[in-house]
DNA sequence: CTAATTTTTTGATCTACATCAAAAAAACTG
DNA sequence: CAGTTTTTTTGATGTAGATCAAAAAATTAG
C-alpha cells in the first residue's frame, strides 16, 4: 500500500486520516500471468494501481488482439469509458506476468473522495492523462516504426525490456517481424 | 450568443441568471480568413467557441505544418495544455475562413465558476473530449487512408466538405496527391 | 531433462503510400 | 475579366513495412 501512498503525495499531501480511510476502502487483488483483470462486456467497477507486474489493455478489432497500451508498476489502470459511464468495457486488461494491484471500487472511491485531498489527486491525474493523450497519441501515429520504437524505449523501458514482442508491435500498429528488424539494427 | 447557449443547455440547463452572467463574461470575436486566433510561443488565457466559420489547429514539425483537427461551428477550441499549465503555446489557432468566435477568458470562466451549472459543463466536457481521444485517437493511426477518410467524412461531414484537401491530407497523415487520388475512387 | 509449445528471427515477395515533377483547375486581385 | 497565384490532379517511380513461409530460439510442462 506504502507505493499507493507515496504516489498520491506526488499530486496532494496525505495526512493521517487519509492514508488511514485510503488502508480502509482499497484492496490487494493478485492476478497469475495470462489472468483476466478484466473482460470485454464485463462492467468495469474499480480503479486499479499496479503494485508490482505487468497488465496489457488491449481490444479485439476484425478478430485481432490489438494493444492500447502495457502498464507497468506505479501505472493506473481501469476501463476509463465503462467506469465513468457505467457502460460494458469494450476492452480487456489481461496481467502479462504474476501482478499485484491494489483495487478501489466506485463506492470506496466515493467515500474517499469527502476527503479533499482525494479529489484533486483525481482531477490533476485526469488532466494530466487527457493533456498526455492529447499531445502524443497523434503524433506517435505519425511516427516512423523506428521513431516509434525509440519513443517508448525512453518513457517506458521497463515495459520494453519485459513484455513480448508481440504485443510492443501490437502497441505499436506494426508486426512482430517488422519489430524483430528494427531490434536488429545496432 | 444564443448558440452558445444551447450548447451548454445540453449539458447544463441555464437559468436567467447565469445566461446574463454569461452574456457578460463572453465577448465576440470576429476573424478573417487565414487571421491566427492564437500563435506558437503565446500564451492561452481563453476558451473560444465557434458561432461561425472554422478554424484549424495545427502546429509546425521539421518545418512543416501538422493539422491536429479542424473544428467547426458549435465546437470548443482552446490550446489546452497551455490555457491549464499557463505555459506558452506549442500550437496554431487560424481561422480558414471568415469566422466568429465566442470567447471566455480565465478570469472570466473563474467568475462563471460561481454558478454551478458552467461547472458541470466543463467538467462533462472534459470528460467527453478525453474519453473520445482516448477510444478514438490510437485507433485512427491505425486505419488505411481510405478507412481514416470514411472516418472523418463520417463524423464530420462540414468540415469535409468546406476544409481545403492540403489540410484535411495533413490531419490523416498522409499525403495531399494520395487524398486526391482517394477522392477519386468514386 | 526431454518433448511440446510458444516466441522470435530470417528470407522472399508484395503493396499502400511517399516523393518528385508537371499539367490542369480553381480562386484571388487589381 | 485577364493575369497571377494557389490548389488540385495526374503520372512515373521509390520505399517502408506487410504478408507468407519456414527455421531457430526460448519457454513451459510432463
Amino acid at each position: 500500500m506504502q507505493k499507493l501512498i507515496d504516489y498520491i503525495n506526488q499530486y496532494a499531501k496525505l495526512d493521517d486520516a487519509a492514508i488511514l480511510e485510503l488502508e480502509l476502502r482499497a484492496e490487494i487483488e493478485k492476478f497469475k500471468k495470462n489472468e483476466f483483470i478484466l473482460e470485454q462486456g464485463e462492467y468495469c467497477n474499480k480503479i486499479w494501481f499496479i503494485k508490482s507486474g505487468m497488465v496489457r489493455k488491449f481490444h479485439l478489432h476484425e478478430g485481432k488482439e490489438i494493444t492500447a497500451w502495457i502498464h507497468v508498476v506505479n501505472d493506473i489502470i481501469t476501463s476509463l469509458y465503462s467506469y465513468f459511464h457505467q457502460t460494458p468495457a469494450i476492452e480487456y486488461l489481461q496481467a502479462c506476468e504474476e501482478t499485484e494491484l491494489i483495487g478501489i471500487s466506485r463506492e470506496n472511491s466515493k467515500k474517499l473522495a469527502q476527503f479533499p485531498q482525494f479529489v484533486t489527486f483525481t482531477n490533476v491525474l485526469m488532466g494530466e492523462h487527457f493533456v498526455k493523450i492529447d499531445t502524443n497519441s497523434r503524433e506517435f501515429g505519425l511516427m516512423s516504426a523506428k521513431e516509434k520504437y525509440d519513443y517508448l524505449k525512453q518513457i517506458s523501458p521497463e515495459m520494453i525490456k519485459r513484455a513480448k514482442l508481440g504485443h510492443i508491435a501490437s502497441l505499436m500498429g506494426v508486426t512482430q517481424e517488422t519489430l524483430s528488424r528494427i531490434r536488429k539494427q545496432t
